[in-house]
DNA sequence: GTCTTTGCAAACCCTTTGCATGCAC
DNA sequence: GTGCATGCAAAGGGTTTGCAAAGAC
């Protein structure tokens, strides 16, 4: 598992991922509903093994095949990124729900917490890269391995 | 395979990914040497397939399963960095020499063309960071989907 | 000579797929 | 009722591993 530093996103009802779900013309099934729930309420970035032992809390039967498809569609739909975060951890992939079009994770490569800053300096970024190449994004991801203060710290003090 | 615009890296002696690997402790193997030639030879991101099969053309007899614990080994050592490409062309990971700390890519959604934008703002990128948040990056991968000039130009012109 | 690396094949893990059944619309 | 989604099991693709032989230092 990866620690995490991200706040759980607090949403509208309009903004839920049940509705953003039935918006996108995907039909709305009891699996699906329960693993947008599961997505909507982790604080933390998931593996697929780890959605579907939470899903699975709400309902045993949920199978790990329901768990890739429902992922995929969710993916292909735009509403939840997949990540690698470095690979820490394995070769597995994390999901998490899309909080915006742009994605920044700081992975600690000491003690492996997860962070994801704000501010206007990231949301700039996709307009700078436009100007810059002409290149227009849609989605970014950038994941930076390194130190936490944290760890940066305890290194210091020893 | 992924199109690309990277320029060909041009080495010094003493940057040669042959002598790195030395420097690192690793022992200099016919199949490292033959690894390290593709890589540094490549102008364009690879996947392991594709390693082995210009691996194979300097000596046949080149297992993938050397291909693999090469990469990860050169990978370890940090003289390679793996990376996904947003996952474009499937699954599996794409490798190339690092060129610098940090790794940014411009992946067009449509036509699979990479990019690799290079100046100031991408190299500030890293300090600005560390200012604003305190943690210390030691990699960074950036890898954004979107479109490139090419591929919008056409879209409007449809 | 010692310890690492290789080739080979088999195992491994993560993910996808085919099919009959079940369920949303 | 029609067509998409699910559970299940089996296959698929990428990657790793155990072992004996070969090679680097």
């Amino acid at each position: 598992m990866i620690r995490d530093k991200r706040v759980p996103t607090h949403n509208t009802d309009a903004d839920r991922l049940e509705s953003r779900i039935r918006d996108t013309g995907m039909r709305m099934t009891a699996a699906r509903r329960i693993v947008a729930d599961v997505l909507e309420r982790a604080e933390d970035h998931l593996h697929v093994e780890e959605v579907l032992r939470r899903a699975r809390k709400i309902d045993p039967k949920i199978h790990l095949a329901t768990v890739y498809r429902t992922l995929n569609a969710l993916k292909e739909a735009g509403l939840v990124d997949e990540l690698d975060l470095m690979h820490v951890g394995g070769g597995g992939h994390y999901y998490e729900i899309r909080p915006s079009k742009f994605h920044i994770h700081l992975v600690c490569l000491t003690c492996g917490t997860v962070e994801e800053p704000e501010g206007e300096f990231w949301e700039q970024l996709g307009q700078r890269v436009e100007k810059e190449t002409g290149f227009k994004p849609e989605a970014l991801r950038m994941e930076m391995g390194g130190t936490c203060r944290a760890c940066f710290g305890k290194r210091k003090n020893r």
